[in-house]
DNA sequence: GATGCGGAATGACAAAAGTCACTCGGCGCC
DNA sequence: GGCGCCGAGTGACTTTTGTCATTCCGCATC
């Protein structure tokens, strides 16, 4: 495996000189994570921050009675726990694999040290910070302003949008590899309510999901009852006509 | 007023010399505004921070039928938009004064040159997106997670820790300058909720509440409605006991 | 081919949250 | 003093969400 390579995905280290590259790369701890293991819990104190290689890696919190509600997920080129690395506080979240996965580990006094001396690789890691804390606002507001309904629709849009293709149709397809329960963490409700939502926008057209693979067949539709549109509705809040 | 103490007073420019705060300090524009008052508006181009001088300034989300989610409020020596300096993206939110307030418009190239040229203040700019992420995930669980009965509970510990003062009883006392209206936006819920909600705390005895002032009476028990500690419980979800 | 398991689906129900309509009280203003 | 407004409180009701129990399906394993 190409440590350098891994590193050059992230938005973070992207622009770094070969040399800082391959020094920075000798100084990684890599690990491998199967489906579901942890990597680190919230409260923990954090010693680093984690780039991820392969697979997809989640950070969520937990209640009580143990539901999970996911803040972010990040894929190859991601990083998780630059929070704890510039506010020297413990990490923020559980994080946890969503798939086999694989990560490098970086001692945050590297991070901190290339800051120092690359203002370009500060900036960089500030664009990262800002960019999530454009999704986190975006996923509050669905939280405390969109119903369940709607917020199924965006998030299966946004995966769509992320990870799929479109068709020679123009219809858009993508390979959820998510289980209800997976989703449901993500859009902050339960496995049934998922169950139920899924087969409402099943039943008013607006998508098919067999298995895993997910067909969106009235994109338009959908981005309006996501509410991402401006115009006038073809559904109610439980997505009947 | 003094520009260069209120630019003292934040997280980003603390540490920056006289002089340079001085410069900064020239090239900043006042704005006052009163209560309601908006300051910019998401989706809009963003030109430049501001730095809170005086009173409170929220940035929020709204739907489409009105409905606020503010996602965080900031008070002298707080800055909003930042997002934007560094992913160079259009304001992330709305943002409006809470109470009158006097702000200071920073230009984004202004930020940007001082990040590349001293990378301390890069670093002090992390530290504060690192919090507001830290924050930002605080709500997401909340929101998530929590129903509303522990949000309202939670939200008014935080308000009097960050603000209020203990008196000499032990009890905690703080000059709530909120509607009811402006408590359901932060913790993601309507009006009357809130006031239901309210009610429950003062039955139970947990608090009371005059006008604006809140004094909480008994802080174990509501923070462990709040769910902020592990042991058993005294009310259930409604603040029944 | 039987067994067991994880995930999905679903009915029945309970609880939480939101909506609507109305009342009330305080406060500033003419 | 009377008026109008804003914010709070509340009853009655609906909708949405969550819970529980149960069934079903596909798939891997023995």
């Amino acid at each position: 495996m190409d440590r350098i390579a891994a590193l050059k995905r992230t938005k973070i280290f992207a622009e770094l000189d070969e040399e800082s590259l391959r020094a920075l790369a000798e100084r990684t701890v890599e690990r491998r994570l199967r489906r579901g293991e942890m990597l680190f819990i919230a409260g923990e104190e954090a010693r680093g921050i984690y780039v991820v290689v392969e697979g997809a890696v989640r950070a969520y919190r937990e209640s009580r009675d143990g539901r999970e509600q996911t803040i972010h997920v990040e894929r190859a080129g991601g990083t998780l726990a630059e929070v704890s690395v510039f506010d020297d506080g413990p990490y923020p979240a559980n994080a946890a694999a969503e798939e086999d996965s694989v990560v490098l580990f970086i001692e945050k006094r590297d991070v901190k040290q290339l800051c120092l001396k690359h203002p370009f690789i500060a900036l960089a890691a500030l664009k990262t910070l800002a960019s999530r804390l454009r999704y986190t606002a975006g996923l509050i507001e669905a939280l405390g302003l969109h119903e369940v309904g709607q917020r199924l629709a965006a998030f299966l849009l946004d995966e769509a949008y992320a990870r799929g293709r479109r068709r020679a149709d123009g219809t858009l397809a993508v390979d959820l590899q998510l289980t209800n329960q997976q989703i449901a963490a993500r859009i902050g409700t339960v496995r049934e309510v998922v169950s139920r939502a899924v087969a409402r926008l099943k039943n008013a057209g607006l998508i098919e999901l067999c298995g895993k693979s997910l067909l969106i067949q009235d994109e338009r539709a959908l981005a309006l009852y996501a509410g991402r549109e401006r115009d006038g509705r073809d559904l109610d809040a439980q997505g009947r006509p």
